[in-house]
DNA sequence: AAGTGAATTCCCGTATATGAGATTAATTTC
DNA sequence: GAAATTAATCTCATATACGGGAATTCACTT
């Protein structure tokens, strides 16, 4: 794994580059030693989480986004388990893919329109962390997911990644939204 | 950092529960000691990035996507009214951006609104080679890209990777449609 | 070119993350 | 219930990440 910490050091050298720091500042900010610094920055070893943390603390973002760009993008082959959910659709609901993915593309779009007062619930996902963003068209839903709940009217975007069980219910209104999953 | 390191110890023995999996068996699978990842399940320890980085990939995922529910979250509900519109001068032209892009999340979806006989064009991106998915939701409207024509009706939804000029043109109907930029 | 200052890297001692095996705890099987 | 099997933790030795300071390199000035 020593191509991560390589991959890592180069994104590291090149955030310190954009404030300007230098070393000795960074280390201030941080409460890691230059030299520890030096050596991470160089590939030279590999950083614990606990460092991690108080780099990208100091940088203002979260470790995900200190990540996200060096790493290598996931399986792609991951949705046999999510069409088998497309299927057992009830009356008062359907659901169309608007947008499949397909040909190296990663995002689909699923509209889907809800009666009132229909309530399901999802297991957690076979492949956790998936990228959703919900869009309201009309009407209103009570979204739960990862422990929160939320009320969505038309126009509201709510966003998450998907980890656990999820569930969606309507009351008095039905509810036109798009998912865009990425 | 301590606190860091039990959430990591409680995210990762959740994933393993899920799985079902034992000590041996992730250890066999990630090629990290049953003694250490009993120290990093149990906040002991902060496990380095390469370990992090193994971890991730025996059980296909980012470290992003194992890192994420972690870490402090950002604001996954956006609101009709907070989100930031742009009105392009004199134009019948409305943007809205109703997912901005936060947080290690790879994809924003932008509202568009066009009035009836409008032509609007755009030069080359900056960073191309972005992935597009263009939902109509009402109207018409049609669009040049990569050397095409197409005419697009409600419901329609045009894909494209955006790597040269773009045009977007109206008729007699104006447009609303969704842009999601992944 | 040489000097001055800052930034970075190198060296060493210490702290800690890791691996291999032994011990303990939990579960199953008869 | 006791033995057997598996899972989790603990012990110790090693590898390595880390901090403090010295040495080097780099940038800029005269």
């Amino acid at each position: 794994m020593t191509n991560l910490n390589s991959r890592l050091a180069e994104r590291l050298k090149q955030i310190r580059a954009e404030r300007g720091w230098s070393l000795q500042q960074l280390a201030e900010a941080s409460g890691i030693s230059r030299s520890t610094l030096s050596r991470v920055e160089n590939g030279e070893v590999s950083p614990t989480a606990e460092t991690l943390g108080a780099l990208s603390t100091c940088y203002r973002m979260t470790i995900s986004q200190l990540l996200a760009p060096i790493e290598a993008p996931f399986a792609p082959l991951v949705r046999k388990g999510e069409q088998s959910q497309w299927q057992d659709a009830d009356n008062g609901f359907s659901r169309r893919v608007v947008s499949p993915p397909s040909g190296g593309l990663s995002a689909e779009v699923v509209r889907c329109d809800l009666d009132a007062y229909q309530d399901i619930s999802y297991a957690a996902p076979s492949l956790p962390g998936h990228e959703h963003h919900l869009l309201m068209l009309s009407g209103r839903l009570t979204v739960n997911t990862s422990g929160e709940e939320y009320l969505l009217e038309a126009g509201d975007c709510l966003r998450y990644q998907l980890y656990g069980p999820s569930r969606f219910r309507t009351g008095s209104d039905a509810a036109s939204y798009l998912i865009v999953l990425v």
